[in-house]
RNA sequence: GGGUCGUUAGCUCAGGCGGUAGAGCAUCUGACUUUUAAUCAGAGGGCCACAGGUUCGAGUCCUGUACGACCCA
């Protein structure tokens, strides 16, 4: 019965032995009938002023949590016990749990081990608030050693590969992702409150759709048919608005199969959302409200600093077309933006190289993009795109070259990207043909044609804007993180031999 | 895909020009009834990521591989 593999050592060792000492003294290690009454955090928050020795004495509590810090005096132990919600110290005494259970049991715990308190509450000499323990119970002995108390895990591999020890040991860490779901949660309510609903849609698409992407291929044994992980669920979500759902939402996974960095896992959380009878300017306003109302309620300003960066979410935010865009910060000449010899040289001047096939629109998004896109620090809505390089998007009136989109940029990265829904089903058949002639000619993230969702254009779907927010770059901003690994619990790692 | 850097005890890290592997915390033993990263005395713990090479001798120099970090495409 080996119960720890090759990487053995002498701690866990000793711990191994201290779990069989204790079964052999009756002592269950894994018992499930102690139930913790208070959490650690409502006793700081409910006896913060309360000095009074008698008051507190008064007070029993039963609790719970892991052995963080042990500080033993022979007949007296302080330890600190962190549950989910906070840190408290304990005290136990020899004459006060019994001096038998003192010597064989208790000492045989180490930090790490999960226990059940009960006691009263009194305070130290130096005014910190502790439980003194009357009873003791081990709920779950810990067989392997903690990082260390002061440094923690440091090691990003290891907190990566090993989440549950950085959120042991890394109460920052533990916060970070407390704020990742509370920020969700005010999305959800943000949506909600005007009138949204949540769905959920196909994660396995028969078609791969509603992205510029590559996908990654999995396999249906029964329909004997591959099946692509979803790059994106628009194409489902805008199905809803046809059917009737004017306001739809998902908050889910993409799978895109393209290179990891510290922008890209290959799974990330993306909202999409869909409003009948509005535009794309109508969802430039939802953005500002949502997204500065969420940072100001998850960092308590409206001006957030990232890596050394003051980032200033106050709307209104800068809006610029991508042609302006290209003039006012790629130096870009006014007189011959549209002109086709200009654009060509003004990307060989840039290092930019242009491949075969592309049309005056891949070019300046190509130049945006690598000329652009990340000195754009502060919220800068970037709109009226190309048609060409976004088949899903409807066409200006005025402007039949140029689709109503927007894409939103904050922190030098795209954060959304929404556009006035194309539902001309013959324009979308047009778009999904050159899109297809685009993947002939050898570009692997360009679309397929997808039938199935003109027909349901066909039907008709309401005016509509739609968007997509990246969860984790938000996150990212929110947090201060430097990489999208530090906002994802378990990210995407190459496997580790052994 | 390319470049740079990293991988040493459970954790955090030192190891000058190649000469028997170091510290703090943790662990173990002992002392200690008010500590706060407790303290004091002692002890144990290493496939120096892995595989080759150079050398009398490699944690150290060279080559490759794995994993990670950062930058670039």
């Amino acid at each position: 019965m080996t119960m720890l593999p090759e990487d053995e050592n002498q701690q866990a060792e000793v711990r191994r032995e201290k779990l069989n000492a204790l079964r052999q003294q009756g002592v269950n290690p894994y018992p499930n009938d102690f139930r913790p009454e208070v959490a650690l955090q409502t006793l700081r928050d409910d006896y913060a002023e309360v000095a009074d020795e008698a008051a507190l004495g008064a007070v029993r509590v039963k609790a719970a949590g892991r052995i963080m810090l042990l500080r033993s005096f022979g007949k007296l132990t302080f330890a600190t016990l962190r549950d989910g919600s906070a840190d408290l110290q304990i005290a136990v005494q020899k004459d006060a749990v019994g001096a038998e259970f003192y010597q064989e049991v208790f000492r045989k715990l180490d930090v790490g081990d999960q226990v059940g308190v009960e006691g009263t509450l009194f305070r130290t000499k130096t005014h910190e608030l502790t439980i003194r323990v009357s009873r003791l119970q081990l709920l779950t002995k810990s067989l392997r050693p903690l990082p260390e108390k002061f440094h923690g895990l440091e090691e990003v591999e290891t907190r990566y590969r090993q989440r549950y020890l950085d959120l042991i040991v890394n109460p920052e860490s533990r916060e970070l992702f407390r704020k990742r779901s509370r920020i969700i949660r005010m999305i959800r309510d943000f949506l909600d409150n005007r009138g949204f609903l949540e769905v959920e849609t196909p994660m396995m698409h028969p078609i791969p759709g509603g992205a510029a992407a590559r996908p990654f291929v999995t396999h249906h044994n029964a329909l004997g048919m591959d099946l692509f992980l979803r790059i994106a669920p628009e194409l489902y979500l805008k199905q809803l608005v046809v059917g009737g759902f004017e306001r739809v939402y998902e908050i889910n996974r993409n799978f895109r199969n393209e290179g990891l960095s510290t922008r890209h896992n290959p799974e990330f959380t993306m909202l999409e959302f869909y409003q009948a009878y509005a535009d794309y300017r109508d969802l430039m306003d939802l953005t500002e409200e949502m997204v500065s109302g969420i940072v100001e309620a998850v960092t308590g300003s409206l001006k957030v600093s990232y890596q050394g960066k003051e980032i200033d979410f106050t709307p209104p935010w800068s809006r610029l077309d991508l042609a302006q865009a290209l003039i006012r910060h790629a130096g870009a000449d006014p007189e011959r933006i549209a002109d086709r010899g200009y654009l060509e040289a003004f990307a060989k001047e840039r290092g930019v190289e242009l491949k075969p096939g592309w049309d005056d629109g891949k070019i300046q998004l190509e130049l945006f993009e690598t000329q652009v896109e990340h000195t754009l620090i502060q919220p800068t809505f970037i709109l009226d795109y190309p048609v060409s390089v976004s088949p899903l998007s409807r066409r200006s009136d005025a402007r039949p070259a140029i689709a109503e989109r927007f894409e939103l940029f904050i922190g030098g990265w795209e954060i959304a990207n929404a556009f006035s829904e194309l539902n001309d089903a013959a324009d979308q058949a047009d778009r999904f043909r050159k899109q297809v002639e685009a993947r002939d000619a050898g570009d692997h993230e360009a679309m397929h044609f997808d039938a199935n969702y003109v027909r349901a254009l066909e039907y008709g779907l309401p005016p509509t804007g739609g968007e997509g927010i990246g969860i984790d770059r938000l996150v990212m901003l929110l947090t201060d993180s430097p990489s999208i690994r530090d906002v994802i619990l378990f990210p995407q790692m190459r496997p580790k031999a052994g």
